[in-house]
DNA sequence: TTAGGGTTTG
């Protein structure tokens, strides 16, 4: 089962001479719950954590990544490394590594792998369906049917279980105080304040829902253009980046795009009486959490060179958008996006459905459509030629949530047995209508609900009790289930003392706890054809009514070209690197 | 050799 040839006898990545071709046999992969203390092995894994390299106390750069696969065992792989270059190309939790001689090594009671003598890594992205292709620096790496079948059934693997949903990536406009997220944005300027502080302003297309600190700095140590138009719109936020980051951000010039890892949203100090609380971003020392910053490569640049001023739409985020991106805090779920723009309708002639014209968007064919650079919102003239799903019942909606439910309640199960063990407690309240729950499986507080009737599931929290991720459902009524947004909620920091709530009725709870209970959504995704091209599209937005009008718009015994036309408006956003579209300002023609 | 994620903090 191992690969412990010596070094530059097996077919590894660009380190074999060329006699030694890929003609020998299939390198052989070790499942990662089969991993034998000594041996030297080759290995496929989802990532599910990473530390981008940094130097070591030796002569090396290290990097540090936890994978996963199909058998659940996560190992943690250390990776010495000279240079960057050698190390993997991480994009993001849920990449795809390749690992080639490494050696298992046993650390606290846990496997681990370290590079070994010879060893090769290549990444490739998680993302289903898109492109089998080595994120590599400039090793020539050769993919064979058995990597492309591997890669592919991970990724399958990985979306089943949703390893991934609960991203921490975020926008400016979702930041709240206190939270620990990651920001891709764009630099703007830059000042150094001491030798260890570095002061960044950024911006990401976004508007921050709390007010955003301004640091003076003197003029002479700022580098960077002036961002007046843009701060008073609070569109940019500072960044005080310290220590061992300083190496990377000294570095930085303006107009680059950065990819920030936990950073923490703090709350300004040394505030006037009545002066609204101000927010500002620390990029702490040390690397726990993955904490780090990098430059994203120029191809971003490119990719996004329409975010300025006057092409940002007010209230649209254009960076970085991802496919949930709610855009009206309002109304929006964690899971569910809305656009917020309330459609002003245009008639038309013969369509089901019309687009706004409340902006001035160009109208396009889908042609031109899939070869615009996104963001880009244009108006297009389309027929349906498939939508999904077909079947629209409440109930089928209801099996989503369910597998939903399942994955992220198991993703979380480790910490949460954990705090069970220590604490050796079940039960912290027992209202006699109320009771909240800790430390047990899904299916017991299911039927703790349906004994009891309202159960809310607890962890525990700096030995306090804490809600749930709000991937987990807030409450269980009965048989139901009920969420809350993680974005619309108040955070644990604000949570009121748990045992001063009363237990009435589902909403007063959900207030009394400050949580904002999520409701459920229709989504659909059109196949949209106008004869110069096809494309997909989600639409959110008046899909309850939308899809009432579908057997008008996609008659079933018609051929595409006997179906009605829809002016429709269409977004284009990129979803880490994936090009998406939603149908938005669109509703239904009276 | 180095680091070996973990409820963090200017």
């Amino acid at each position: 089962m191992l690969s412990t040839k010596g070094p530059g006898t097996s077919g590894l990545d660009g380190k074999v001479p060329p006699s030694a071709k890929r003609t020998d046999k299939q390198v052989q992969y070790v499942p990662l719950n089969e991993l034998k203390v000594g041996t030297v092995v080759n290995v496929y894994g989802v990532v599910t954590f990473f530390k981008l390299p940094f130097s070591s106390k030796g002569t090396d750069l290290v990097s540090t990544l936890k994978i996963t696969d199909e058998s659940g065992a996560k190992v943690t792989c250390i990776i010495f490394g000279k240079t960057i270059e050698d190390h993997p190309s991480l994009k993001e939790k849920g990449d795809i590594v390749r690992l080639h001689r490494f050696k298992a090594e046993s650390f606290n009671d846990s496997v681990t792998l370290k590079s070994s003598f010879g060893w090769s890594v290549v990444t490739f992205s998680g993302v289903n369906n898109s492109p089998i292709v080595p994120l590599t620096s400039s090793k020539k790496v050769s993919i064979g049917e058995f990597d492309e079948r591997k890669i592919c059934a991970l990724r399958q693997w990985a979306a089943d279980e949703s390893l991934f949903c609960q991203s921490s990536k975020t926008t400016l406009s979702s930041v709240r105080p206190l939270m620990f997220f990651d920001l891709t944005c764009q630099l703007l300027a830059k000042a150094v304040v001491d030798s260890t502080c570095v002061l960044l302003k950024v911006w990401d297309g976004t508007r921050c829902e709390y007010p955003l600190q301004s640091y003076t700095v003197a003029s002479d140590a700022v580098e960077g253009e002036d961002t007046e138009a843009k701060d008073r719109r609070n569109l940019t936020a500072y960044i005080l980046v310290y220590d061992n980051h300083l190496e990377v951000a000294r570095d930085l010039k303006p107009g680059m795009f950065l990819q920030f890892y936990n950073l923490r949203a703090v709350l300004a100090k040394d505030l006037l009486p009545n002066e609204p609380q101000h927010l500002t971003f620390h990029l702490h020392s040390g690397t726990s959490f993955g904490r780090s910053l990098r430059r994203l490569p120029d191809e971003a640049l490119e990719q996004h060179k329409d975010l300025n001023d006057d092409e940002v739409p007010e209230d649209v985020g254009a960076f970085c958008t991802r496919p949930e991106a709610d855009l009206n805090k309002d109304e929006v779920p964690k899971d569910v996006g809305v656009f917020c723009r309330q459609p002003e309708a245009v008639e038309t002639d013969s369509c089901t459905v019309r687009a706004c014209k409340q902006h001035h968007a160009q109208h396009f064919t889908l042609e031109q459509v899939r070869s615009s650079t996104p963001p880009q919102l244009c108006h297009i003239r389309a027929r349906v030629k498939d939508y999904q799903p077909q079947q629209l019942s409440q109930k089928g909606q209801a099996r989503v949530k369910q597998r939903f439910l399942n994955s992220m309640w198991e993703a979380d199960g480790s910490r949460f047995d954990q705090i069970h063990r220590k604490r050796q407690f079940v039960f912290m309240n027992s209202h006699e209508e109320l009771k909240f729950i800790q430390g047990t499986s899904l299916g017991v507080v299911c039927a703790s609900a349906r004994c009891w009737g309202r159960v809310i599931p607890v962890r525990a929290v700096n030995e306090k009790m804490a809600l749930m991720d709000f991937f987990a459902p807030f409450i269980f009524y009965r048989g139901k289930r009920f969420y809350g947004c993680q974005k619309c909620s108040l955070p644990e920091e604000e949570r009121r003392d748990f045992f001063a709530v009363e237990p009435l009725d589902l909403l007063k709870i959900a207030e009394a706890l400050r949580v904002q209970l999520m409701e459920y959504r229709f989504l659909l995704q059109f196949e949209l054809d106008d004869g110069t091209g096809t494309v997909d599209a989600l639409l959110w937005e008046n899909a309850d009514k939308i899809r009432k009008t579908m057997d008008t718009v996609h008659p079933p015994d018609k051929p595409l070209e006997e179906r009605p036309w829809m002016d429709l408006c269409l977004f284009a956003y990129t979803v880490e690197g994936n090009v998406c579209y939603q149908i938005v300002n669109t509703k239904v023609k009276e």
